[in-house]
DNA sequence: TTTTACTTTTAGAATGATTCTAATATTTTA
DNA sequence: TAAAATATTAGAATCATTCTAAAAGTAAAA
């Protein structure tokens, strides 16, 4: 379980490299986000929030693993999807699925967006639900909760 | 392959039942539909086509499988998915990921629409291409070519 | 402190949908 | 009919993700 803690707790940092320091929050700043949202921070949940919340890009599970194997040395696979489910049970980042793609990816926007395919080059791009209007027209029993929207296209250069 | 054929040609159907002579098409109306597509009709084909465009709703392959085993007595789960993908090539059906499922749900339908998941029921409602407008702003050098919608909600009784 | 109770991390096994492989059966063409 | 092509099959392989059960780390109680 993630419990909230009156104060944080000591961290072996004896591995931590600080190739972030310069981009993104820093290890103090994601340690209090951490805290914020109820998580324990211990090491791989700073730096795995360090990666997503500053620095990644629509990442997948196995490019979070790839990057944390080169930050920390070591870390299991496992921990990263323990990880992964932990900060979106608090509402930390969220997960996405999409049809094109047979891997979770994983968004630190909480905010109700939508995505653009770039099929060249296969990126995401976000779209702010602002720039998009949906007028439906269904039989009134069907009450819609929520819709996901998915634009494919490419980018002119 | 899948190759055009003058003529159909002679299929086995020593073990073919008829449960379906009253609802859907009947197995002569699928078989000039599969060589209308470029596809052998083939028994499995046949049956499996049956299935698709006349009587299931929005199957998984599972589903499909449990179907014509009923069915046919044998069949293997390979040539469900072989007979699926096949079927797709040929622009019979269409297949759809949705987030909320881990399998592929097959579709009958080739015009372009969408669909609503009954969060309560788990099932799958088209929704028309019609029915729906969409007013997209973004930066011009994102050019849209296609958008998926799922919506999800109820249905009020 | 020291003990005790939790929580986190971990390696590796398990899962489950789908795809692959390579052999066999069936059908078409020559 | 023989030869060539296509379809079907059982079972193995794949791959992302989840599960399991043990080990390591941390916090709170005594």
């Amino acid at each position: 379980m993630v419990k909230k803690t009156k104060s944080g707790f000591k961290k072996n940092t004896d591995s931590v490299s600080n190739a972030f320091s310069r981009s993104g929050m820093s290890m103090q700043e994601v340690e209090s986000k951490l805290v914020d949202h109820g998580i324990q921070p211990s090491l791989q949940r700073i730096k795995l929030a360090q990666y997503l919340l500053g620095k990644a890009d629509h990442p997948t599970a196995e490019q979070i693993y790839t990057w944390a194997q080169k930050e920390l040395g070591k870390i299991s696979l496992a921990t990263v999807y323990n990880t992964l489910s932990t900060f979106i049970e608090c509402g930390l980042i969220q997960e996405f699925k999409f049809p094109h793609l047979d891997q979770v990816i994983y968004d630190c926007r909480m905010d109700h967006h939508f995505h653009f395919v770039d099929t060249k080059s296969q990126r995401l791009h976000d779209v702010d639900s602002g720039s998009l209007r949906v007028q439906l027209k269904l039989p009134k029993k069907f009450l819609v909760e929520k819709f996901d929207i998915v634009f494919k296209g490419v980018i002119e250069d």
